[in-house]
DNA sequence: CGCAAGAATGAACATCGTTCACTACCTTTA
DNA sequence: TAAAGGTAGTGAACGATGTTCATTCTTGCG
């Protein structure tokens, strides 16, 4: 009940934070390479030790920002969910996901590719929140779609929405580790939209 | 015609062979991340300063072994060429790429994931041969099952190429960052399987 | 007021990529 | 053969990194 530890622990929370916001800064600035412990301190006026005793090394800030990163970025998803119609929105969820990769690319790597944060997650015996739940949207869509009888009822709902992933993610990475130079904008533009296409085909009905 | 220069010449060439053995050595043993040019000058016994004089840069090191990763690599992809049917050789060239990224996943890093080769290629003016060649591989592929009739002749096959790659590329970069931790072994080893059925879907020809 | 405890520091250590004044050797020439 | 010149290799040095820890500073309590 003492007020002072109150103060402390408040105090501690707000340090916390200012870290992460110093950090978040610093990210959004040079990058999710050049992040350093160093630059955060500097950036919030504080010395490099004292981030220490509000994070354990360098990978327990890495996974605060890449939930920070998914809290950032919900409000930018949530809407698609307003979407009724299912094949709307699962194409709206595919090219959010590609424009957000192609426009916050260090946002993305820390959230859909940087393996650093999923380690720590793991070393906690923690699930990834974040990803189960956008995991659990993918899937829920396609199982309307199949309820509403858009959508080939003989799909696996869980393997389909896999495969979907994997194809948006795959031409994200594809395009943001300049695996496709062989294409020109265009083609490359082009190549986008062939994704969705064919991302219909897989969830149209097909005849016996 | 001086012979010492030509054995100068040969001397150069064997100490630029030796520091791409000793750096394949070192990223075999410690992984894509651990590489560090004082490890391979350890490696070969010369001082660090010496391979920069042969290497620009680790860019300069990193772009050889990424072309070399291709070279050793090359004859493990290039018995699929043999399979006559198309559809049988677009899966075995599937599988092969993601049982490729699981099993060497460092040297998988090195040649489809990192950034750094393709930066390097680019401010040379020199283009990704190795990726055009696959690539060319695959959408000849797409082409000859469209001229056998074996795959729906309303396909683009370089735009179908992109589809495809970017399943199998995302399915295997899932997989590797962790991504697909709510999934239990068996259940991503039918993911795997799922990511083929579709893409056989794909080239299969459909009623109009 | 003085003391104990907690918070913050920044110097120190090991590592990294990279540079460069220097040495040691080899080749060419006088 | 001896001097000169050029080249390959060196390793100390610089700035940066993550991380630790003895020290100092601050603060609240008796």
């Amino acid at each position: 009940m003492s007020t002072t530890a109150n103060r402390r622990q408040r105090e501690r929370d707000n340090l916390t934070a200012l870290i992460l916001e110093g950090a978040r800064r610093v990210f959004e600035r040079e990058g999710h390479d050049k992040l350093s412990i160093r630059k955060v301190a500097k950036e919030i006026e504080y010395s490099p030790g004292t981030i220490y005793l509000y994070y354990k090394d360098k990978d327990a800030l890495t996974l605060a920002l890449h939930q920070d990163a998914f809290a950032r970025k919900s409000q930018l998803f949530a809407p698609l969910m307003g979407i009724t119609d299912p094949r709307a929105r699962l194409e709206a969820m595919g090219r959010a996901y590609i424009s957000h990769a192609l426009t916050s690319p260090s946002d993305f790597h820390l959230m859909f590719v940087d393996k650093c944060p999923m380690a720590r997650l793991r070393e906690q015996g923690l699930e990834w929140r974040n990803g189960n739940t956008a995991f659990q949207m993918l899937t829920a869509t396609i199982e309307q779609g199949i309820a509403t009888g858009q959508f080939d009822e003989r799909i696996e709902p869980e393997q389909l929405s896999v495969v979907l992933w994997s194809m948006v993610h795959g031409c994200a990475t594809l395009i943001l580790s300049e695996r496709l130079g062989m294409l020109d904008d265009t083609a490359r533009d082009s190549a986008i939209d062939s994704v969705f296409e064919q991302m219909n085909r897989l969830t149209e009905p097909r005849p016996v």
